[in-house]
DNA sequence: GTTGACCTTAGACTCAACTCTAAGGTTTAT
DNA sequence: ATAAACCTTAGAGTTGAGTCTAAGGTCAAC
């Protein structure tokens, strides 16, 4: 039986955040003291490690709930619903990669630009790119 | 002279917008109407359009202000100071562009190692991989 | 028998960039 | 002269995942 300290401890998850995981149904402690201090069994340590795993695999709160549910009863629930929503991560992270990469593809060509040094702004082809609104794929190289 | 709705329509930001960002001091009208509706000059325009580009480019509002204070005195601000910003940003894109590629690997690995079917998920190599917390580079094939 | 470390709760605050609401004033057209 | 369509402000709400505070109760050691 473990204090929620303890616990923190053990898992590297803040005493706070694993008060606020409660509040938000993902670990429970199963035994109280008489005072309402918690007290972690064996198996709310796993699953609070589990918790752990699947936040840092980038699961949201509300994935790592239905996560949960299939864990505790993982004979009414199919390995479907579990790449169903393993898959439905990976398309959004899929998303942001490719946005990000557009924008990174954006300051490159802003970078290459420009030559960085210590003259002052006048004709700086970043600030003209910036201006002209459109330099997508079309950022000349510094003017003058 | 532009009212804000006009700006608006111009810029494609929405008139709540505009006025959160003079709020943060990025785009003021230039002139107002004697019972205070603000009206926008073309120069105001161009600054908008200015705001806007540098906002789809990736950049914070913070650093719009600062590349906004170089475009209004380009002569005390030097190329140097430009790309800083903007190697700044692209330092951060990239940061976050491994970080969601190596999510990007681990919900891949996960994928691969999960039949998707229909059966129940008391054997579902996901859910044992969450369980044992290592799995960045040892998902195994579901096992039977 | 009290200090200090720990625990409890409810609830406020953080970040960024909006987004919306309330309550009211103005302009334009009919 | 009145309705619709616009404008103003201050300020609250949104999102997600915490993070922190206040005000107090509990427990172990010395
Ligand atoms: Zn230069
Ligand atoms: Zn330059
Ligand atoms: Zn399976
Ligand atoms: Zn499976």
């Amino acid at each position: 039986m473990l204090k929620i300290s303890e616990l923190s401890a053990r898992t590297g998850l803040s005493a706070h955040t694993l008060r606020f995981y409660e509040k938000n149904g993902l670990i429970t402690a199963s035994n109280h003291s008489e005072a309402g201090y918690r007290f972690y069994t064996d198996a709310d340590v796993r699953r609070a490690e589990f918790v752990k795993t699947a936040r840092n695999s980038g699961f949201s709160l509300e994935d790592i709930g239905q996560l949960l549910s299939v864990r505790v009863d993982k004979l009414s629930h199919s390995c479907q619903q579990v790449t169903d929503i393993t898959q439905h991560k990976l398309d959004e992270v899929n998303g942001k990669i490719a946005e990000l990469q557009s924008l990174q593809q954006t300051l490159t060509i802003l970078l290459e630009s420009c030559c960085g040094g210590p003259e002052n702004a006048t004709h700086c082809s970043i600030m003209e790119a910036l201006e002209e609104g459109e330099f997508r794929n079309n950022a000349g190289r510094e003017t003058s």
